[in-house]
DNA sequence: GCCAACGTTGGC
DNA sequence: GCCAACGTTGGC
Protein backbone atom coordinates (compact mmCIF):
# COMPACT_ATOMS: atom_id res chain seq x y z
CA UNK A 1 0.00 0.00 0.00
CA UNK A 2 1.44 3.45 -1.32
CA UNK A 3 0.65 6.55 0.05
CA UNK A 4 0.17 9.97 -2.66
CA UNK A 5 -0.89 13.55 -3.08
CA UNK A 6 -3.88 14.51 -5.59
CA UNK A 7 -4.06 18.09 -6.56
CA UNK A 8 -7.36 19.79 -7.51
CA UNK A 9 -8.72 23.40 -7.54
CA UNK A 10 -11.53 23.78 -5.49
CA UNK A 11 -13.64 26.04 -7.55
CA UNK A 12 -13.67 22.64 -9.59
CA UNK A 13 -14.28 19.79 -7.35
CA UNK A 14 -13.09 19.85 -3.55
CA UNK A 15 -12.66 17.90 -0.97
CA UNK A 16 -16.96 19.11 0.11
CA UNK A 17 -17.91 17.86 -3.21
CA UNK A 18 -16.05 14.57 -2.71
CA UNK A 19 -18.22 14.49 0.56
CA UNK A 20 -20.93 15.05 -1.26
CA UNK A 21 -20.66 12.23 -3.60
CA UNK A 22 -18.53 10.07 -1.78
CA UNK A 23 -16.99 8.64 -5.17
CA UNK A 24 -15.56 10.10 -7.95
CA UNK A 25 -13.99 9.12 -11.15
CA UNK A 26 -10.65 11.61 -11.11
CA UNK A 27 -10.73 12.29 -14.83
CA UNK A 28 -9.06 15.42 -16.92
CA UNK A 29 -5.56 13.84 -15.70
CA UNK A 30 -3.60 14.92 -19.01
CA UNK A 31 -0.17 14.97 -17.80
CA UNK A 32 2.21 11.72 -18.44
CA UNK A 33 3.87 11.86 -15.43
CA UNK A 34 0.71 11.44 -13.31
CA UNK A 35 -0.63 9.02 -15.76
CA UNK A 36 1.93 6.83 -15.78
CA UNK A 37 1.44 6.52 -11.61
CA UNK A 38 -2.55 6.05 -12.02
CA UNK A 39 -2.00 3.46 -14.87
CA UNK A 40 1.03 1.98 -13.20
CA UNK A 41 1.23 2.11 -9.55
CA UNK A 42 -1.69 3.08 -7.50
CA UNK A 43 -3.25 0.44 -6.16
CA UNK A 44 -7.61 -0.35 -4.55
CA UNK A 45 -7.19 0.69 -0.85
CA UNK A 46 -4.34 3.63 -1.22
CA UNK A 47 -4.17 6.72 1.16
CA UNK A 48 -4.00 9.79 -0.68
CA UNK A 49 -3.78 13.88 0.92
CA UNK A 50 -6.71 15.83 -0.96
CA UNK A 51 -4.63 19.20 -1.88
CA UNK A 52 -6.42 22.27 -3.05
CA UNK A 53 -4.27 24.53 -5.24
CA UNK A 54 -5.28 27.73 -7.27
CA UNK A 55 -6.89 29.00 -4.42
CA UNK A 56 -6.83 31.64 -0.96
CA UNK A 57 -4.71 29.42 1.02
CA UNK A 58 -3.82 26.38 -1.07
CA UNK A 59 -2.66 23.39 0.71
CA UNK A 60 -4.03 19.67 1.94
CA UNK A 61 -7.77 19.73 3.50
CA UNK A 62 -8.02 15.95 3.80
CA UNK A 63 -7.92 12.52 2.95
CA UNK A 64 -9.09 9.74 -0.08
CA UNK A 65 -8.78 6.85 -0.42
CA UNK A 66 -8.12 4.97 -3.88
CA UNK A 67 -11.18 2.61 -4.46
CA UNK A 68 -10.32 1.78 -8.57
CA UNK A 69 -7.00 1.29 -9.55
CA UNK A 70 -6.26 2.69 -12.97
CA UNK A 71 -8.41 1.96 -16.09
CA UNK A 72 -8.73 4.20 -18.92
CA UNK A 73 -10.12 8.23 -18.82
CA UNK A 74 -13.19 7.55 -21.10
CA UNK A 75 -14.09 11.25 -21.54
CA UNK A 76 -11.02 11.99 -23.30
CA UNK A 77 -12.52 10.61 -26.67
CA UNK A 78 -15.83 11.92 -25.95
CA UNK A 79 -15.84 14.85 -28.36
CA UNK A 80 -18.39 16.88 -26.53
CA UNK A 81 -16.44 16.63 -22.99
CA UNK A 82 -14.23 19.59 -21.45
CA UNK A 83 -11.27 16.85 -21.58
CA UNK A 84 -11.11 15.19 -25.04
CA UNK A 85 -8.25 14.06 -26.76
CA UNK A 86 -8.65 13.02 -30.23
CA UNK A 87 -5.54 11.10 -30.15
CA UNK A 88 -6.75 8.84 -27.52
CA UNK A 89 -9.60 6.30 -28.59
CA UNK A 90 -10.95 2.91 -26.65
CA UNK A 91 -8.61 0.77 -28.46
CA UNK A 92 -5.52 2.82 -27.73
CA UNK A 93 -6.39 4.92 -24.53
CA UNK A 94 -4.21 6.89 -23.74
CA UNK A 95 -5.06 8.72 -20.43
CA UNK A 96 -6.03 6.85 -17.44
CA UNK A 97 -8.19 7.95 -14.17
CA UNK A 98 -8.40 6.47 -11.23
CA UNK A 99 -11.69 6.51 -8.65
CA UNK A 100 -11.55 8.10 -5.58
CA UNK A 101 -13.51 7.64 -2.31
CA UNK A 102 -13.82 10.30 0.63
CA UNK A 103 -11.96 9.20 3.92
CA UNK A 104 -11.44 12.43 5.78
CA UNK A 105 -11.28 15.90 5.90
CA UNK A 106 -9.39 17.96 8.44
CA UNK A 107 -10.52 20.84 10.36
CA UNK A 108 -8.36 23.52 9.46
CA UNK A 109 -6.53 23.58 5.79
CA UNK A 110 -2.92 22.54 6.33
CA UNK A 111 -1.50 25.67 4.43
CA UNK A 112 1.52 25.03 1.79
CA UNK A 113 3.38 27.74 3.74
CA UNK A 114 3.65 25.70 7.31
CA UNK A 115 4.42 22.66 4.51
CA UNK A 116 7.32 24.55 3.35
CA UNK A 117 8.37 25.82 6.83
CA UNK A 118 8.47 21.49 7.40
CA UNK A 119 12.42 20.59 7.06
CA UNK A 120 11.05 17.08 7.48
CA UNK A 121 9.17 17.57 3.54
CA UNK A 122 11.46 19.55 2.12
CA UNK A 123 11.89 16.72 -0.16
CA UNK A 124 8.30 16.26 -1.35
CA UNK A 125 8.24 17.72 -4.52
CA UNK A 126 4.94 19.82 -3.72
CA UNK A 127 7.58 22.23 -2.22
CA UNK A 128 9.81 22.30 -4.80
CA UNK A 129 10.20 25.66 -6.75
CA UNK A 130 8.30 25.02 -9.90
CA UNK A 131 6.56 22.00 -9.19
CA UNK A 132 3.66 21.44 -11.50
CA UNK A 133 2.77 17.79 -11.01
CA UNK A 134 -1.21 17.13 -9.90
CA UNK A 135 -0.32 13.60 -8.07
CA UNK A 136 2.32 12.49 -6.76
CA UNK A 137 3.87 9.66 -4.32
CA UNK A 138 4.62 10.67 -0.67
CA UNK A 139 7.04 8.10 1.66
CA UNK A 140 5.43 7.23 4.89
CA UNK A 141 7.49 9.34 6.77
CA UNK A 142 6.25 12.43 5.33
CA UNK A 143 2.45 11.23 5.63
CA UNK A 144 3.27 10.80 9.25
CA UNK A 145 4.70 14.11 9.72
CA UNK A 146 1.97 15.37 7.89
CA UNK A 147 -0.91 13.57 9.62
CA UNK A 148 0.49 15.58 13.08
CA UNK A 149 0.28 18.65 11.46
CA UNK A 150 -3.52 18.03 11.26
CA UNK A 151 -6.24 18.77 13.27
C1' DG B 1 -4.10 39.58 -12.73
C1' DC B 2 0.82 38.74 -13.05
C1' DC B 3 4.33 35.93 -14.25
C1' DA B 4 7.89 32.18 -13.43
C1' DA B 5 8.46 27.56 -14.35
C1' DC B 6 7.61 23.86 -16.86
C1' DG B 7 5.62 20.45 -20.43
C1' DT B 8 4.28 19.90 -25.14
C1' DT B 9 4.24 20.80 -29.93
C1' DG B 10 5.93 21.21 -34.38
C1' DG B 11 9.17 23.25 -37.85
C1' DC B 12 13.45 22.35 -39.50
C1' DG C 1 16.91 15.49 -32.34
C1' DC C 2 17.12 20.44 -31.43
C1' DC C 3 14.82 24.24 -29.77
C1' DA C 4 11.62 28.26 -30.15
C1' DA C 5 6.96 29.14 -29.52
C1' DC C 6 3.13 28.27 -27.10
C1' DG C 7 -0.12 26.79 -23.46
C1' DT C 8 -0.82 25.58 -18.69
C1' DT C 9 -0.10 25.45 -13.80
C1' DG C 10 -0.44 27.56 -9.69
C1' DG C 11 1.60 30.65 -6.07
C1' DC C 12 1.41 35.17 -4.89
Amino acid sequence: MSYWLMKSEPDVFGIDDLERVRVEPWEGVRNYQARNMMRDEMQEGDLAFFYHSNCKVPGIVGILRIVRAGYPDDSAWDPEHTYHDPRSTPDNPRWYRVDVGFERKFRDVIPLADLKAAPALSDMPLVRRGNRLSIMPVTEAQWEFILSMAD
